[in-house]
DNA sequence: ATGCGTCGTGGGAACGTTACCGCGCGTCCC
DNA sequence: GGGACGCGCGGTAACGTTCCCACGACGCAT
């Protein structure tokens, strides 16, 4: 009469072996209300003894929710993203659930396929930093979803979650100021991407704040890789340009590549350029010099947006937009020119 | 008559519109034998006129098989398993499976409870790096599962897909004997961990069968880390030794640290240290010098975990142990003493 | 012409769970 | 004292798919 031996239990299995049925078992293992301690102690002891796993396949198909979560982000491999889904991870496996995770590699097509895929995985909701041109699968999604990054402004209407780009630069721009470098050369991404122009403006708020023309400062564009911020800041030390070199890079690769430059140019960092990027990445740290730099709250990004989503999910449309704020890290590849050392400085005796 | 309007059309709601069973237009789908091309065509096209989209949920249910893997790493934020989540990744995408990402920090609770998370949710199987100590949990997984990386020696019976730790080793003393390190300083991991006694082991062999005596090797250990390089490298200055020093350090990370001890020594690399490390990671790339390395496959390694994992799925014995092979990177932490260059080099006078 | 096998199709059951309804019982209130 | 109501529980119908079996039609060999 025993049911064929290797077989995972049910609750059918759980019921019987409490001498209940199987509603009151499911109210049992649901921490439902309506059953008498007695019942629900004896269900959940059956559960344990006969090793009961509740399956969450049958459980989404019948409830609707299927406790998965998902991850769309350009690549896991970059240590920015790899915090952000770590913190998702963390944060969704608090409420039970699982986080599925695709790299996009900024392609729309890998997008649109990753989007698809959620769909069909039936996830409660997505998390998603989309690709700058291409809305319309956001739009015919058809789940609840959370945009994480800086493309989010484009949607008025759904929620988001990024960190603090106005607040970053402020900081960046502020230390600068004080060691000396009021108008730095900026290196920025490709003018496509929606941060570029997001890190710009903020740039320029901040000199306008302090009386300084943004239109002095020199830019380069560049992809968001060490290459780019080689190639970008290599043409920077092309302008024919006195003293120090003071750069903003939107982004620790870039700023990276820019130190890699400074050394092949034979020039040394900081004695000659002073460098500040955006990210926090842990190779910032083992560079040399070290990488001053703002970190984003990577992690804290994830944790966030999976709050989000979950409000998203519940209709609780408690909040729209969060921005984080951002943390300085200060290393060794920033000049101080404020304090007036005999060094090979050109003019600009500030302090 | 028809059916609320915001319900995602079923398999039903395509049969109906085709003109035919629902057995039928399972079939149609399922691109199977046994219909009519005519048929076959009017379901696919109502699927599409629809929008239908299978829902995973409901065929996990019924096939037993929920088009779903899962990877347990100890960490998602550490770049070498970024790589390899990211080659699991897409290989599970060709054959349009989805990966559940879960981060154990070395920690064996967490790890069973990702497993059972993963057991809740019927993944088709699971890609495991087990934690050192604690391989019950894995007995009892009771779903097909594929080990990772270096703990994988102590399953007899199951697949595993890991890095060639003696090839690798063997890469790395031939270069160091060529350039005059024929008895590299070692920087090692925990002694807890399994793969530990299996870099020692392969650097034993190497130095034997050059007649070279392992006993004269120094030895360090550390936590994987670059605290623990540093720490580990302090140490080994502060040992009474004359002239170069060379070091092998198990791990990039602690490579890096031991760059930073040097420097902190007042030391400078390659001049006074050589160093290589072992996993190619990207900041290897940017510390400075740029760290000579010996880079696992990140990537094939979780694209062949996948593989290997669809084997087990299918009860496919084709492979059990599969290690890949590593690739030497040459960067600038080596100082070739083979060349005999008037340096503050001891006696050592070889080739 | 009859039997048999195959092909295309339809009808149902099953996967494991939750939602809903109904039923008996005790309690409280008028 | 009788009706209303809440509580604890059981039975059953879904959820959307695949699997299995049955059925008619047809071709082929007997």
């Amino acid at each position: 009469m025993s049911k064929s031996r290797n077989r995972r239990p049910t609750i059918i299995d759980v019921a019987e072996r409490a001498g209940v049925s199987k509603s009151t078992a499911a109210r049992a293992l649901a921490g439902s209300s309506n059953i008498t301690d007695d019942t629900r102690d004896r269900v959940l002891k059956a559960a344990s003894s006969v090793g009961y796993e509740r399956n969450s396949l049958a459980v989404g198909m019948r409830s609707g929710r299927s406790g998965m979560l998902g991850l769309v982000i350009p690549d896991i491999t970059n240590p920015f993203w790899a915090e952000v889904a770590r913190g998702a991870q963390d944060k969704a496996a608090e409420s039970g659930s699982s986080l599925l995770v695709f790299s996009s590699d900024w392609d729309a097509a890998k997008e649109a396929a990753h989007l698809r895929a959620l769909r069909q995985a039936r996830v409660d909701g997505a998390i998603i930093n989309p690709v700058a041109d291409n809305f319309d699968d956001l739009d015919r999604f058809g789940l609840p979803f959370l945009l994480i990054g800086s493309s989010a402004e484009r949607f008025a209407e759904t929620s988001s979650v990024g960190s603090d780009i106005a607040q970053a630069v402020q900081l960046g721009m502020d230390l600068l100021v004080s060691k000396g470098h009021p108008a730095p050369s900026l290196i920025l991404g490709p003018k496509s991407r929606l941060a570029r122009a997001r890190f710009l403006r903020a740039v320029h708020e901040h000199c306008i704040a302090r009386d300084v023309d943004p239109a002095i400062l020199d830019v380069e564009d560049g992809e968001y890789t060490v290459e780019g911020g080689r190639i970008a800041m290599r043409r920077l030390l092309e302008r024919d340009r006195v003293g120090h070199v003071c750069v903003f890079a939107a982004n620790d690769m870039m700023a990276i590549g820019a130190m890699m430059a400074v050394r092949e140019a034979g020039l040394r960092c900081p004695d000659d350029v002073s460098i500040i990027g955006f990210d926090g990445i842990p190779s910032g740290e083992f560079a040399w010099p070290g990488l001053t730099t703002i970190a984003k709250p990577g992690r804290d990004l994830g944790a966030r947006a999976v709050e989000g989503l979950f409000d998203e999910i519940e209709h609780r449309p408690e909040h729209r937009r969060i921005y984080l704020p951002c943390r300085l890290i200060e290393r060794g590849s920033l000049a101080d020119l404020s304090v007036p050392t005999p060094k090979r400085v050109s003019g600009a005796g500030r302090g």
